[in-house]
DNA sequence: AATGAATGAGCCTTCATTCAT
DNA sequence: TATGAATGAAGGCTCATTCAT
């Protein structure tokens, strides 16, 4: 068992490579300061998916984004704020955009599927997927993480999530309705997805969309719109 | 975000009690290599899921194993090789008896709610939990140790659930036959519920119990028996 | 042994006041070069006394003078340029004070006494004293710095107690001529003061007019006038 | 002002040269724990006093002393721990011997000055001296040292002092007894001695003897026996 | 002249791993 | 087999100094 430590992957962020050219100078100040700073959360972001909390170096996080060590300072307080920083950037926007209110018109199940399908499109196997896993388990160890999670991004996507069963429910979609009691369980599928697809790619990949259809069919009455 | 580093809990594994007395030589040869394998196993596995990987100390384990460092060589190659024969010791014997062959009588429903039981008292919040969310972020980084979790434990876990369902279908209990080709959607609420209780225990605690019994609704066709 | 940073005194140079305060750009051109070169002397002296040579950042001394990091360096080549004129700037006048020829009427043991209390309003258990017990310890690593202290400061105010001690010995107050050889003995009890108020005056604080009270009896035949 | 960073002395503890030959392990275990820490401590000596607390540096040290960088960590918490130590260790012993109670039999005045020769010999010029320099200058900052200081040294050798000037008075040695009020006055002159030395030893070297002579005869009625 | 963002060398401290005993 | 002292590479963070603006 050895420890793999890079990935091509990077789908978030601007790709600020070519950085480290010969010349000493090489841009400076070409860029401003929030470019500057969103090169580091883009940088930041690629090694922590990659090598985990711990074992990335802030070092690395330099390289990758074109700046010196000490320009990290400038910006976080140290390496956790970058993460936590790292965390909010790349997750809150899409938080918000799948708890976003149902748009009113259509049925519950599209509305969902949607979302879903926006959540597999945007998450599982990218590096937001990578930084989801990451949270899953470092957030024991850091609570204000957990926190900032369960706040940001946990609760209002289930909040969403129950508004578009109740939704579902008042239109006669839902087989069950104590599911509005646990929105989780909607989203449980894609939580293991998301899982799957980071652990066991290669092993065997997983066919979300079937599952999703399956998942779907299950809760909704009547799927001949999926 | 300041890192929390232990936590009171310990539920799997032997007792390992006695150690750190205060006289140096507690036992020594009272004790074989394999009990003292296993010490050092035990130790881990609290490390571990309190600190998680990269954080844990060797020292630590040593300590609370009641060994001296050198001695974890003697049993391991290094950190990580601890760490893999901890994963497989701490889940392997666990997934045995998830992966058990439909008992033949009763429903289906009942199988699955029996194993989900088992689940949520063994795994849920325990150790086996901590554990568990650890592999799901390091895995991708450990491909060996991703492949072995896949092989020992995930594969061997589905190909038991399928069979479940199998079952479940022949004798006309499952609303979805199609559910048979994804087992992962029986499982992830499971999943979901580890990490719920790992990383939301305070903030929100899941009604474990009452999730399943709806999951199980929106599965099986009947749930008079549960 | 935890370091301790900062003190709240701040005898010694001009006041520097209004800096730090809520508009960024308090003064600017409304003060010259030299205010300015003054205000970062003055500056450096407080850094320097409170935290010592090495522990004292640039930044800091900026802050507190008012201006921005690199302008310390438009007037000084380098940290270690600025505490020498700092030392300079603090001690050199007073020196010239304490060095004053004798004034020609009156008694030595009046001319010593004055000039020892001079010392022990301006020196003992202020910023200066703190700079002089810098110069001390520091004094050994920067021999430039122990060259012009001794020229500029030292070999001047021994000068000056020699004269005096040889214009006391002429008038017969003196009870052993053989301390003109020695001017250093008159000096040490003011150089043990200023230690021991920088180092011990919480534990044990000491009455230095006494002492040099009693000092000066030891020297001169008669305190008849003090 | 350039800073001169080393010293060929070293009075104190083993010379402890020769290690970092080729051979990868030369000695290790051919001397004993004490030993190694003993070492540590005298190579500590060595560059604390020759580049002060904040500008020595840890590598130096376990260089100097033959061993590992973490090996300092084994014998003492951090820097601090390790530069207490070494003050403890170097000036300790010595105060026990300056604080010797007064022998009882010959006069007041030699029991002064054979100790004020011991101080002058082990400690004036000496790294002794260059320690006790640091503890002035540093002292102030590191509000445990002073009290250490001043419980171990200075006031025990304060209170010895105070014992042999009652001494001198009953055996009507002492000029004036006011003096026993303020036995700085007493070991001010050996101050003076140590810190001019330390700083003006090449531009004015002090003629110590001769000085302490005289100091002498001011303080005692007869100096037949010196 | 003045600024302050950027730099990057440097240092204390930790800890997995080794190895003489 | 067991020990634990010793190692030394590594990394987070600081801060004197530079330089484009």
């Amino acid at each position: 068992m050895k420890a793999r430590t890079s990935k091509p992957g990077g789908e978030v962020g601007p790709p600020v490579a070519g950085q480290r050219s010969v010349a000493r100078r090489p841009s400076k100040r070409l860029i401003g300061a929030s470019e500057r700073r969103a090169a580091i959360v883009a940088a930041g972001l690629d090694e922590f998916t990659a090598k985990g909390f711990a074992a990335t170096r802030l070092d690395d996080v330099a390289r990758r984004a074109g700046v010196a060590k000490g320009t990290i300072y400038l910006y976080f307080k140290d390496k956790e704020a970058l993460f936590e920083e790292l965390v909010r950037t790349a997750l809150g926007p899409l938080v918000a955009r799948l708890a976003n209110p149902p748009t009113g018109e259509g049925s519950a199940r599209d509305a969902v599927r949607t979302r879903a399908e926006l959540f597999v499109r945007e998450v599982i196997g990218t590096q937001r997927g990578d930084l989801l896993r990451m949270v899953i388990a470092e957030g024991g160890r850091f609570p204000a993480l957990a926190d900032f999670y369960y706040r940001e991004v946990v609760s209002r996507g289930l909040a969403g999530m129950r508004k578009l069963i109740e939704y579902g429910i008042a239109r006669g979609e839902i087989r069950n309705p104590e599911i509005a009691a646990h929105p989780q369980l909607m989203a449980a599928p894609l939580v293991m997805a998301v899982i799957w697809q980071g652990l066991f790619r290669t092993q065997a990949p997983l066919d979300t969309a079937a599952m999703l259809r399956v998942h779907l069919d299950l809760i909704f009455t009547d799927g001949r719109t999926a």
